[in-house]
DNA sequence: ATAGCAGTACTGGTATACAAGCATCGGTCG
DNA sequence: CGACCGATGCTTGTATACCAGTACTGCTAT
């Protein structure tokens, strides 16, 4: 969202509110978003919505046609490679630029997230939130964090078909354990083992999405630029 | 700007307009931007002209403040290091995945650009678009062309402030030459060479910067969110 | 002269009305 | 029976009106 504006507006509300439900799948992929729908469900007049749909559409995760209509993105393949490509650039970038001394407190955070993780194992939204926990704390111990926000509209993609992943292939154990090793190899100041094992991670989380892809083909697109059928095939009414 | 509405909209225009207008600093940071005043001036309504400072305050060259007024951003020294950051990381990594071979279309493209920089040297406007296809043909060399959209957006802190720099630091030419080491080192596929040329390449361009804001602080920010009063300081009426 | 306060003109946020255009459906014609 | 074609209802794009709130201006009281 804008970087200015800290006030509660309607447009932030409704913002967050469509991309929460975006990432979380609560929109699936192909559904339509009719503006006039939206801001009466929401309460709100059709201002806050569309000007919320053009930003979610500036990141990728809804298309508008105009004079058609506006749909939650399909998992474009490419656009998933995309983030995962610049995410990797980013991530590992950071860990190159580790201080000597790290900042204790961070440290600290980190590792009681560490714990969190083992604890909430089981709970997929817990963990996804501890995870994006993880990995920004690591961008600020390396005094890289106003970077996050970049690498969080990236994320969006790859967000929604690691969802389906956690909840259909790997479990969030594997990934936590990942996590640890990072973290230790990081503390270690191993920076070529933090990056080489960061690097396994990320790649993980991408391999899991091919292999769901393989399963739920009809989330994904083959041509970004489809037009979905409005009345048939809507999949949320 | 939005991937899909391809369609010549007015917000497009607008949007397009302002952006070019706050990078060449036609508008100045610090400027004071009224929907209103835009508005008339472009022969629209506020609406398109709203949508597209949204856009612009989501990339950070515009700052709303609700009820106070909009503004071209101050070239926050924070957020040039991030897109700094940004860009390396982007750029670097994309260096590391470079095919064995290398598409012959492209690597023309590439010496002809390199020739008409040479040619294009004194023209500055001229030689920023050259630049700008010089990186983004890079990218597009390692298969990574669609990223090149999220190096954009950061950087257009950077540019705003290389292009001071460029007017009344470094030389086009000094740039140019950098551009022909790293195609060479590429060519010979030599990835550690290219790397490094690279980062020396834009670290200079950042240190450009640097050097610049010496010379201008008036056009820099100390605190990102400070607001600028409105009628006294506005430069640009 | 100055501190305080109220008026006023402006801001962006929101709601709403209208316009332009696409897609569907039903009738009609070949 | 099938292909065409126009009416209709939806879509987003744009314009406009109104609202809440800010900041400057200038009067007023001290």
């Amino acid at each position: 969202m804008a970087a200015s504006d800290r006030r509660r507006t309607n447009r932030r509300v409704v913002y967050e509110t469509l991309r929460r439900r975006v990432l979380t799948l609560e929109l699936p992929p192909g559904s339509a978003l009719s503006e006039n729908e939206l801001a009466a469900s929401l309460g709100v007049s059709r201002t806050p919505v569309r000007e919320s749909l053009i930003l979610l559409a500036e990141e990728g995760l809804v298309q508008v046609f105009p004079q058609v209509g506006s749909f939650v993105s399909r998992v474009a393949p490419d656009r998933v490679a995309d983030a995962q490509f610049l995410r990797e650039a980013v991530e590992l970038a950071a860990l190159d630029d580790l201080p000597a001394k790290l900042d204790p407190a961070l440290v600290a955070e980190l590792r009681d997230n560490l714990a969190q993780q083992q604890r909430h194992g089981s709970d997929v939204e817990e963990f996804f939130a501890l995870d994006e926990e993880f990995h920004r704390g690591l961008l600020r111990l390396s005094g890289h964090g106003r970077s996050w926000s970049t690498v969080v509209s990236a994320k969006g993609h790859l967000d929604r078909a690691r969802r389906l992943g956690l909840y259909e292939a790997s479990s969030p154990a594997v990934f936590a354990g990942q996590h640890e090793e990072i973290l230790r190899a990081v503390l270690d100041s191993d920076v070529d083992r933090a990056r080489a094992t960061m690097r396994r991670h990320l790649r993980a989380v991408f391999e899991d999405i091919e292999q769901i892809r393989t399963r739920s083909p009809e989330l994904f697109a083959s041509d970004s630029d489809t037009v979905p059928v409005r009345r048939n095939v809507v999949v949320w009414e």
